[in-house]
RNA sequence: GGCGACAUGGCCAAGUGGUAAGGCAGAAGCCUGCAAAGCUUUUAUCCCCAGUUCGAAUCUGGGUGUCGCCUCCA
């Protein structure tokens, strides 16, 4: 398998440290707002990494923090007049429903920043002592130029780097370069060898990483908004405090734009993950981002989306038949080719086209098409479960046909049963007054072989 | 200023040297009482210029345009 290391700007053979074993650290969230298109994206191209290495075989521990202590929670705590805790808490709950209602799976370890504190914190403490880092006026900084191998996985020039650092008042740097590992903050702070504090958020991953997967991983992957300076500070933090490589492959998504600009909190042209979810569903959200390679910047649009959504019903409506679980999927060519575009830099869109194909072969009765369709749509995170009408749906559907035609019906059987009566007579008024009724709220009533079968819009 | 990415049909997008996957939209046909869904058929020479080559969307050089990072950000 081929991974775009961005360490070295190059496509790499994929070697785990242990054979058939996969320690992945995605950048989680920082809790304090809604999660936006930008975020579905990035998680949705891990989840789909995460389900392949699954998939083929691998033994893999998936790990993606939450970033519970930050400036931008203690300001919008400060507002509301809540606690961090209560803050962080609530939007914590509030992303892990999206990444549900996204069907993400959820990662192995989902560590809390505030529950790695003691690991920080020694951490930190290393680095002092082995002169990588010195403190000053309760704040900790880390010595940027004391670390060689500074810039890179950015692939910036140090010097570059230096022009453009400013010293914020009230720091206390030795050098402009030199970044936070820990910030003084009596207020919100916890007790630590440099007096009342918190973490600086860099040093938050290197300390979840280290815990909870190991000195040296496999993969470290977020947004490419991350490659400078988060993931370039970490290195300089892991490598000094552990002796050893951080992380062998380095991995970044490209972003959502938005009338070709980034889609982010700070420029407010984002549109929630929630929001979304009330016109599209989830399928519709994951083809729209599949269909573009995870490294390239996606646009968003309506027109895109109902594309999609054009897309994903023309895959969930593919002709189902029970999934034979006595298929060895992995002895089919569908699933050689899947793979192989999977295998180079998770080509999403070729896998694609592998699902559309094989759409075409069960729709035209092929054995076995739907059951491969479903295995492999499954790696990419796509359900093909019918959505079903909710009871109150179904009762207010049944309410309005009732009250257009004047008659009292007890249940939608009963107004199919009617219809398929006038059918039968020829009264196409009254089977056509019923499916457009019904349509008026998104029922679709599909006259098949098999009889009438109601469809959602 | 430094670093990096991208430019393929109406829209989205794959393709990294041998004559352009796939999806959406459009058109025609089949099916259907009419629909819906489905099936079949159908629409391109790849931003511009120069070069390398028997041969380039794919390599090289030069343009033009768009975007990202260098400050919190997925």
């Amino acid at each position: 398998m081929q991974l775009f290391n961005t360490y070295s700007g190059q496509l790499e053979e994929f070697k785990p440290i242990e054979e058939n074993k996969v320690k992945m650290y995605v950048c989680g969230p920082t809790v304090y707002d809604y999660a936006h298109l930008g975020h579905a994206r990035c998680y949705i191209t891990w989840d789909v990494l995460y389900r392949y290495f699954k998939f083929r075989g691998y033994d893999v521990t998936y790990c993606r923090n939450v970033t519970d202590v930050d400036d931008k929670i203690l300001k919008k705590a400060e507002k509301e007049g809540k606690t961090p805790q209560e803050v962080s808490q609530y939007w914590y709950k509030q992303f892990t429903n999206s990444m549900q209602k996204l069907n993400n799976l959820s990662p192995d370890i989902e560590p809390f920043a505030t529950k790695t504190l003691g690991e920080m914190i020694s951490m930190v403490k290393d680095l002092i002592d082995k002169g990588y880092a010195y403190e000053s006026n309760g704040d900790v900084y880390f010595r940027v130029k004391k670390f060689g191998r500074y810039g890179s996985l950015s692939g910036q020039p140090i010097d570059q780097l230096e022009s453009g650092a400013r010293i914020a008042v009230g720091e206390l740097k030795e050098d402009p370069l030199d970044f936070a590992l820990w910030k003084k903050d009596e207020k919100f702070g916890y007790n630590s060898p440099w007096g009342v504090g918190r973490p600086g958020w860099h040093i938050e991953c290197s300390a979840m990483s280290r815990k909870y997967l190991g000195k040296t991983i496999d993969i470290h992957a977020g947004g490419a908004d991350l490659i400078f300076p988060h993931h370039e500070n970490e290195i300089a933090q892991s490598e000094c405090a552990n002796g050893c490589k951080f992380v062998n492959y380095w991995l970044h998504n490209g972003f959502v734009t938005i009338n070709k600009e980034k889609m982010s909190k700070s420029l407010g042209n984002f549109l929630t993950i929630d929001d979304m979810l009330k016109n599209y569903d989830a399928n519709t959200l994951r083809l729209f981002i599949l269909t573009n390679h995870y490294r390239m910047p996606v646009e968003f649009s309506d027109e895109a989306l109902s594309s999609a959504q054009a897309g994903a019903k023309r895959l969930t409506n593919a002709k189902q038949t029970p999934v034979n679980e006595n298929i060895d999927i992995t002895k089919t060519p569908e699933y050689k080719e899947f793979c192989t575009a999977m295998d180079e830099d998770l080509n999403t869109s070729k896998a694609l086209a592998v699902l559309f194909d094989l759409t075409t072969r069960a729709n035209k009765g092929e054995k076995d098409a739907y059951t491969i369709l479903y295995k492999l749509g499954t790696v990419l995170g796509f359900t093909f479960e019918k959505s079903k009408l909710s009871e109150e749906d179904l009762i207010n559907a049944v309410n309005k046909v009732s009250k257009e035609l004047g008659q009292d019906f007890q249940s939608m059987d009963e107004i199919i049963e009617l219809r398929k009566k006038a059918r039968s007579e020829k009264n196409w008024e009254i089977a056509d007054k019923i499916r457009i009724s019904l349509d008026e709220i998104g029922i679709i009533l599909k006259d098949t072989p098999d009889g009438t079968k109601i469809d959602i819009k």
